[in-house]
DNA sequence: ATGTGTGTCCGAAACGTTTCGGACATATGG
DNA sequence: CCATATGTCCGAAACGTTTCGGACACACAT
């Protein structure tokens, strides 16, 4: 059974023989109206489930709140790829609702500018602020939100002028993982990145090199492998790495997938791990428990991060002045991929 | 730099000498509008770079589109443990982009009803349908959008009045992995479930006691271990199965999940899989290529599951007698975690 | 000449809300 | 008693769009 139409305000003040202006200023909770008129006017609307009408409210007034977060998905077919992002999605979403906010998902259509989708959400009004994922050095994206005056949170620190808020790692991200090589007795320390034009991989790179610095080791360009950010392209990479004559002991890659693809080409060169070669990941994704050996891995926490990213966006929107970067310092899970390096 | 105000119809009128009447029935493809005329509007409206204001569209006709779907998260903070979620997601948001719809994600907050997201939804007209997730038999959403008269489609078939659209799985969805183990020569086989009250579990149970009497089985009670949606919940489960003096030698499980679980409830009992004990998934989740054995397992694809859901759903928003029901037939990914029964 | 169509066009009203400017009482101070 | 302030209230305009009802010009038939 369909409803009859829904109650207007001109409803609520006929109900509670206030004028339409009233009524407004009571629900809406303004000064000028006495305490007793306010109640009739709250009562009425509520007896009649009285809801405004947000088209009516925004066309009226263009800087009402959408109430949602625009997050859009980065493009190629493999774009979700990382199991980490579901987890970090629905942190997202939980964090938002219990804001009040709802999260508004879109993603580019095929060979589209990148910015497309940013400027159809703002220009149809459809959100508050956007959550960037997977930002880049030197992002469009992040040009283009800066110059349209529209709050948004990065994961990871994009320098450039304007304001830029973010949620990062702290500087020292990788240390942990180094640390505990190191304690193991490990010397010959390879990294397999990502790519280093975004953010996270550079920073991650840094503190890595500065890691083994700390430790008086010296980074050595034939241990650094250049990776994408899934397994099949690290197995790629990690090929002329394990055939060299004096490979690392150990590996930090940048993520658990990377991780993944580095142990599947350690057993494919019948390289024993962690016996042989000790490797770290980065995420403590949902399989890296299940990986064999299990995988010794860097934590953020997939419920931090998003957590921190709608608290900050949400703070951006609502008052500007109370938004503040956060860093982040991930914690090291050790499991059984990572071992004393071997004798030689 | 901040833009001036957008451009309005009104604009458009000035520039191209129209009436603002003329000029939004140009824009709007109606009939009784002159070429020349339609030419002059259109160029206009490109030229100052016109975008109607939807928020002034709908006031004015409460029918058009928001050309977005709704995705409300279950609740619990464990709801998208599954990492087929993400991917399945991502295949829904890519779908919708590809048709010019977004997704908007919500969730219920801290005990509320579970229909009061998607009131909320319907009332601020934020969407044109929903797609539903993990759907119970008896599903108070499902009455609620029925009663409503909102599109939505679920993922699996959920019985009662009034139009019902779902992407489901085949009927003999469990057959090809009974199939595989009978052929292996497997006749004692059990399974792990998931609550058997949603609809998806509800028709793998069904299928599975179809497949076994097809080849003669018959299904033993004792044989069949109710279990929740997780790894966890599955390794409490299978303490008893495992404990009985006459156990299955293959067990089917209702979600990847679930089969990690099995296989680490098996090996916390000193029993070896595959040859013990073989153990078939559902899903092929990413990590099931990486557990300790790689988990045989029923694929249905989570790219093929969002497309369907997608493409109906907005069927049925756009001429609802196009849309249909699917069903979606799985296949067996075979791997290692199964093998011939051990020999008594 | 009058009437009937047909192809184009436009004014004005309407959608539901917020707010500007003012009105009307009553109280306060002189 | 008048002037001024204060507390409440309201009418009307405005946001940008679509559409109803009609108007006008012209062609054609009568």
């Amino acid at each position: 059974m369909s409803r009859g139409q829904r109650p207007t305000l001109r409803d609520v003040a006929r109900e509670s023989g206030l004028s339409i202006t009233q009524t407004s200023r009571a629900l809406n909770g303004h000064e000028d109206v006495a305490a007793g008129t306010r109640e009739r006017a709250l009562e009425a609307a509520h007896r009649l489930g009285y809801v405004p009408n947000q088209e009516a409210r925004r066309l009226r007034d263009p800087n009402v709140r959408s109430h949602s977060l625009g997050l859009v998905l980065v493009a190629g077919s493999q774009r979700f790829s990382d199991p980490f992002f579901g987890e970090l999605l629905a942190a997202i979403v939980d964090e938002a609702a219990s804001r009040g906010y709802e999260l508004q998902l879109s993603t580019p259509l095929a060979d589209e500018d990148p910015v497309a989708s940013y400027e159809r959400a703002i220009r149809a009004k459809r959100v508050d602020g956007f959550v960037l994922l997977r930002t880049a050095l030197s992002d469009p994206r992040v040009d283009y939100l800066v110059e349209e005056g529209v709050p948004f949170v990065t994961f990871g620190e994009v320098p450039g002028p304007g304001r830029r808020l973010s949620v990062s790692e702290a500087s020292d991200c990788i240390q942990p993982a180094v640390d505990h090589l190191v304690a193991l007795g490990h010397r010959q320390i390879g990294c397999l990145t990502e790519p280093l034009e975004y953010v996270i991989a550079a920073r991650r790179f840094e503190s890595f090199k500065q890691a083994l610095a700390h430790h008086g080791i010296e980074a050595r360009a034939d241990h650094i492998v250049p990776s994408g950010f899934r397994e099949d392209s690290a197995v790629a990479a990690m090929g002329q790495l394990l055939a060299s004559n004096d490979p690392p002991t150990a590996l930090v890659a940048f993520n658990d997938l990377v991780a993944f693809g580095a142990m599947r080409a350690a057993a494919q060169h019948g390289i024993d791990v962690p016996h042989e070669l000790s490797i770290v990941g980065f995420d403590d994704v949902y399989a890296s428990r299940l990986s064999s050996p299990p995988l010794t891995t860097l934590r953020l926490g997939e419920r931090a991060i998003g957590r921190e990213l709608v608290t900050q966006l949400v703070a951006a929107i609502e008052d500007p002045d109370s938004a503040t970067d956060v860093h982040l310092t991930p914690e090291l899970v050790i499991r059984e991929s990572t071992a004393v390096p071997p004798t030689r």
